[in-house]
Order: C-alpha cells, then sequence, then structure tokens
DNA sequence: CGGAATTGTATTACGCTGTGATTTAAAGAG
DNA sequence: CTCTTTAAATCACAGCGTAATACAATTCCG
C-alpha cells in the first residue's frame, strides 16, 4: 500500500491532526509519530511536507492565533480599538490549550498587530510612534497572557510540593478580567498623553 | 563502585550542574542522563532527591530567579522602589540562557513581589490596592522579558522561512531600553493617579 | 504501448529520552 | 562477624525525532 501521488496530504491537515492531539491530550502528546498514525500514515509525508516537530508547532501557533486581531470599525477611536484589540488577543491566547504551543513565537503576533499600526497611523501618530504604542500594547497583552494562563496537569508528574507562605498573587478570574483592562487603559493613557499635541484628541 | 552513603550529592549540585549544561548546551541539551553523567554519576541518585525532571527545572528557575528584587533603600519612594524593582527583574530574566526554563514558573515570581508589596503597604497603600499594582508591574516586566527574550538557535532544525512583509517589531537594544522605562512609567504615572487620594503624593 | 524516471510512501534503524525494576555493594548495629 | 539498612549501578522498557533504505504507483518519453 506505497506511493499513491494522487492521496493529497495537505499540511493544513497535518496541523488540523496535530491540534486535535493537543485539545485532547496537551502538548506532551503532541509527537510527530502520534500526528502521523492519527492520520493513518506513517512519519514520513510528515517530515516531507513541514520538516521537523519545530516548524510543526510553529505551523500550529500559526493556526491557532491567525486572524485574532479584530476588524477595525468605521469612525472608531485608537483608544477604543487598542482596547478592543487588546481584549480579542488576550482571549485568543487564553483559549490555547497550552501556551508553551504559542508562546516565544513572533510571528503571529507582527501579523496581528499591522493593524493596530494602521489605525494609529491613520489617526496621525507618526510611523515610529505608532510603532512604539504597537509594541507596548502587544508585549503587555502577551506578557499578561503569558503569566495569567494556568497550565493544567501534563499527567502525574510533578508533585505540588506546597509553599510555605502561600500565595500573595493568588487571585479569582473577574479581578484578573479588571486588573487586565486597568493595565490596557494605563498604557492608553500614557500614549494619549505623551502623543496628544499631534494627535489632537 | 556502588553504595557509599557518605558521598554526600546535595541537590544544589545537581541544580548546579543542570545550570552549567544549560549555559553552554541550550535547554535541549538539559537531561537527566546528561546531568548525571556530568556528575559522574547514575541518573537513580537524581531521581531519589530531586523526582523528576519537572522538578529539576522547577528548581533550576527557582536557583535562577532567587533574590532578583533588590533590597529596598531607605527613604526611597515606591515609584523609585517600581522602577529599579522592574529594571532588576527584567535584567535577571534576560540573563537566563534560555526563557523556557523559567516562563510559566510562578513560584520565584511570587517570591521576588513580597518586597515590592511591603514597599507599597509602608507608603500608605491599602491591601488589594497592593496586591493589585504588584501584580500589575510583575505581570508588565515579565511579560516583557518573555516577549522581549531572543532564544538562541536551537541547532540545525528550524529553516529561516524568510517572511513577506519584514517585521515592524524589530527595533535595537537601546530602543527596547527605552520602550520597557516607558511601559513602567506609564504603569507608575496610571498607579499613583488612581491611589494619590491616599498615599498624599 | 512499454520501459524509465520520478514521486511519495512504508519499513527499518540509530541514538536518545524519562523512568521503573532489579541487583549489588557499602556502611552501621548488635 | 553477621545482619539489616541504604543508596548506588545496571538493566530494561516504551517512546521519541529523524535519517537511510526499499518499494510501489504514477507520469513521461520514445
Amino acid at each position: 500500500m506505497a506511493g499513491r501521488p494522487e492521496l493529497d496530504l495537505p499540511t493544513d491537515e497535518i496541523v488540523d491532526a496535530a491540534i486535535a492531539i493537543l485539545d485532547e491530550g496537551g502538548l506532551a502528546a503532541v509527537s510527530m509519530r502520534r500526528v502521523a498514525t492519527y492520520l493513518g500514515v506513517s512519519p514520513v509525508p510528515l517530515y516531507s511536507r513541514i520538516g521537523n516537530k519545530e516548524a510543526l508547532l510553529e505551523a500550529m501557533a500559526e493556526r491557532l492565533l491567525a486572524g485574532m486581531a479584530p476588524p477595525v470599525e468605521l469612525g472608531e477611536s485608537w483608544t477604543d480599538y487598542v482596547t478592543r484589540w487588546a481584549r480579542a488577543v488576550r482571549a485568543r491566547l487564553l483559549r490555547t490549550a497550552d501556551m508553551r504551543t504559542v508562546s516565544l513565537r513572533r510571528w503571529p503576533f507582527v501579523e496581528a498587530s499591522r493593524p493596530l499600526i494602521e489605525t494609529l497611523r491613520s489617526q496621525g501618530f507618526e510611523a515610529d510612534e505608532a510603532v512604539q504604542a504597537c509594541r507596548l500594547i502587544l508585549w503587555a497583552v502577551a506578557g499578561f497572557a503569558t503569566t495569567e494562563h494556568r497550565r493544567r496537569p501534563t499527567g502525574p508528574s510533578g508533585r505540588p510540593r506546597r509553599r510555605p507562605g502561600g500565595d500573595p498573587a493568588g487571585v479569582g478570574p473577574d479581578e484578573t478580567d479588571h486588573l487586565f483592562d486597568l493595565h490596557i487603559r494605563y498604557l492608553v493613557e500614557g500614549i494619549a498623553r505623551d502623543c496628544r499635541g499631534r494627535t489632537g484628541a
């Protein structure tokens, strides 16, 4: 049963399978061999199509984060769009099953920041101001989500090791939402203040 | 050559060895077996002393990030301390060879945030205000460093895959420093504004 | 139409991983 | 000196990423 070049196994299906495995077994369950058997295929076509495991993870991150930036609405002020943008990106990041799949991969974020930069530029920001503001927001959101995300216990390993003194940073999810909005508001206010002379707000 | 219970192999030396391997070979080079042979020992004592690999990584992160909060200076305003604290934490994070060793591990950050919270409380912050401000700063710093950190190429894998359209977020290190200070300043200003009635600044 | 080149797959194999089971040697107690 | 306890080495197992090899089906060319 070998060698029918007609059987198309697009990279999309490989990524689909990998994400399915990720969703139900965590990142540790994603292996080239398992993805292959999930597709009823040997590991070879995975290597011929996506290269290696690192490339697979990259493609998974790209898929999971594609189109995370919301579309710009007509007549929307940049402050409103920044807030919506930040919330949307955070939501998408938190929906990811295992943050390590997505963390430390730059490209999807670069892509998502494009509409943000365009909005800022269209409302009077200089090019370097827009890039700077975008980076500020992006890093704040990515960092917040990274730190906020709870990874589910990946199996029986890792004894809990109860710590003395408790965890002063333990808060509920609604409090976290509030904190996130506060964070973004502070940044937006700061940016608005530093650029107020030129944006005419 | 087996079974001399006198040979003390403290967990500290295990962590030392693991960090040495991390520094010269990256996170991928850190394996239980390699750490064991580095110490001239079988993998068994590693398991009897630290449990498993996850626990080893946890211990490494703890070591790498221990004492990252700078000591409080007498008569220092909380805004100054927050700025110093943020810079120190960021510097420590960036010094880590591979960010994934340290990322997504909460405990060292909880520990580092204690002096920050104490400083805030001693200068008139309510308990929940202090925790909130601390969380804001902490997540901003951790997120900034996580996103900022360049991971070195971990071997010959991962073809670069040059992207079309370039990278609008590509900036130099000095610009990054400036952006970081700006980020922290915005947060500090926002916190100061929201708490100005009580802190009497 | 028939052989040849190409293509894409399965199989095999190598060295590595984390970790449990089994065995062995050393130290201490009576 | 003998027995118990302790902690190590050695072996074993299943799984991993991935390169090499072998083979079947298609496609091209004469």
